[in-house]
DNA sequence: TATGAAAGTTTTAAATA
DNA sequence: TATTTAAAACTTTCATA
């Protein structure tokens, strides 16, 4: 389900990446193009589903979010229905941010974001009487060195 | 520097951080107020730096980044400079989303977005041949369970 | 906070290369 | 077929009540 894009798709989708609030007008200047195939192209792209709904990024620590934790789990369970509630249970979390089934040994990987080590307490006793699990591992970030979602075109 | 926000505040960030196309009219019917307030309110959050740029979602798969991979890495150097040389690897290399300096054993992880294994091996190469790590783990993500950058306001 | 008018932007349609 | 031009609809921005 790859889509083929030619160097004037990829640079207009490189500048949304950028700042999504931009104009048509100055992103068709610097994709050297004009307005309405820029708009055409866009449409077509999200018609495809290539490019998704315009967030806007928050600073988690000015809002009081000053705990990041990156949760490493095994499991015994490998039942279908477990995996359902297990998935479930990550989805309507709001402080899960990522969730990865994995291979290998370890088979999640989670990023938590929350206010606190009390914050991220009360988030594993709720995950862990949800569902069973084998073995948690949490690690507590110090310092973001670096976060995007941008993908290099 | 924690900023104090209002009820309003905080559902106009949640309106823009699940919708950030929609005009300031919609949003404002939303939140139960009109144009102007929303409008001034978004004003101080930007300058404040709560809400920071807008950007748009792109569909990884679609554009061929088919392989995600979340490495654990420790390390034996602990000086400052190899630190600097290290962070700004980490930093010049659009594969990485993700970087953190952790607590504990583990030192750092990342989170590496490619188009397949060969270019993970690639990146690997690249980053072990321009600061020394003493050891690696890759966990390869097989399912992308939940991805978001909300906060839970 | 609300109203409204000026400036700017997006979207559609028609004309042109 | 793709691009440019043009015009309508809508949004943002800001002055004023």
């Amino acid at each position: 389900m790859t889509v083929r894009l030619d160097a004037t798709d990829r640079k207009i989708l490189a500048e949304l990446q950028r700042d999504a609030g931009q104009s048509l007008d100055e992103i068709a200047k610097k994709v050297g193009s004009s307005k309405t195939p820029v708009w055409n192209r866009i449409r077509k792209m999200r018609e495809a589903g290539i490019a998704g709904p315009q967030t806007v990024v928050l600073d988690a620590e000015k809002l009081g979010f000053e705990a990041c934790f990156f949760v490493l789990i095994r499991t015994s369970e490998h039942e279908a229905d477990w995996q359902a509630r297990f998935l479930e249970a990550l989805r309507s979390r709001p402080e899960v941010q990522e969730a990865h089934r994995l291979a290998g040994e370890i088979d999640y990987i989670l990023k938590v974001r929350v206010k606190n080590a009390r914050a991220y307490d009360a988030f594993y006793q709720a995950l862990i009487s949800e569902v069973k699990v084998h073995n948690v591992t949490a690690l507590l970030s110090m310092e973001e060195i670096k976060s995007t979602t941008a993908l290099p075109l």
